[in-house]
DNA sequence: TTTATTTCGGACTTTTTTGTCCGCTTTAAA
DNA sequence: TTTAAAGCGGACAAAAAAGTCCGAAATAAA
């Protein structure tokens, strides 16, 4: 569904959504950690949401990641999405056509459209606020 | 959502079963053609779908692909996005967790969960002949 | 002001997916 | 019975995705 560096990209910026609700900044080392993920490899995705500012990072010595809590209410999924996996997902042709539309359809168009629209919503929907204020207790998983 | 080859798998699958109910016979080039796809690489798809006995094949001269008719109406896509890309896309977490459920939750747990039903259901719901049952005219593209 | 710690950026490697090539077997038709 | 046209199977190649490495820049604290 998602590319690898998504997933990670979204658990990466629940994590520090969390730790700023806290008032407190992680480094890349703590969020790989946090999320069971690739310490490099993380290291690259979070530099893609700096540059989207979707996050904020600031360097050198206690340095790391945060989130301005005063935008959380606007950070919804379908942004960190787009950010790295662009919007082919719920775009694009379920079976890979260039062209595909009510007007010229694949065999399962009206399908897809159904249940990329769902999709879609709920990403444009859930905010990292949303997701902290439903799981004040965090009562979720992000690794294993 | 689904890997290019499972795409051409549902594809060819639909077009083999359109011509078997006009009782043609379809060889590999031709199949390429109509869903416009790579015809080395689409073979390898077509014998992973024999195998599977989702089509059947008959080499030789005048050999080529065919669907048994009798079991159309048993043909889910499930079945030929089983055989291709196995069952992890409506079965394993959305974040990318190993261990994801009720009790273990990712953070998008439960709206994953609709989501992915919804795509179940129709995979499992939609065979290959009322695709053709419903568009008695081809009203629908299998290329560009 | 120096130093240690952090992110940034680019080059590189590994793995997976997508795709090709070619010789072998099968088989219907000439 | 020969032959040409088909699918099969295995090795190979290319492209994309996932992941690593390392030196440079920034910066808070000593």
């Amino acid at each position: 569904m998602f590319s690898k560096a998504c997933e990670y990209a979204i658990r990466a910026t629940i994590y520090i959504g969390q730790q700023s609700n806290k008032n407190a900044k992680v480094n890349l080392k703590e969020v790989a950690q946090a999320i069971e993920s690739p310490v490099a490899f993380t290291g690259k995705i979070l530099q893609s949401l700096v540059k989207e500012g979707i996050i904020l990072s600031t360097k050198g010595v206690s340095g790391g990641y945060t989130i301005d809590l005063s935008t959380t209410d606007n950070l919804t999924l379908l942004r960190i999405v787009k950010a790295i996996d662009g919007d082919t997902i719920y775009n694009s042709c379920g079976l890979g056509l260039d062209y595909c539309d009510e007007n010229e359809p694949c065999p399962l168009h009206n399908e897809f459209v159904v249940i990329r629209k769902k999709l879609q919503h709920m990403l444009s929907e859930t905010t990292i606020e949303s997701l902290n204020l439903n799981f004040p207790n965090n009562t979720y998983f992000l690794k294993r």
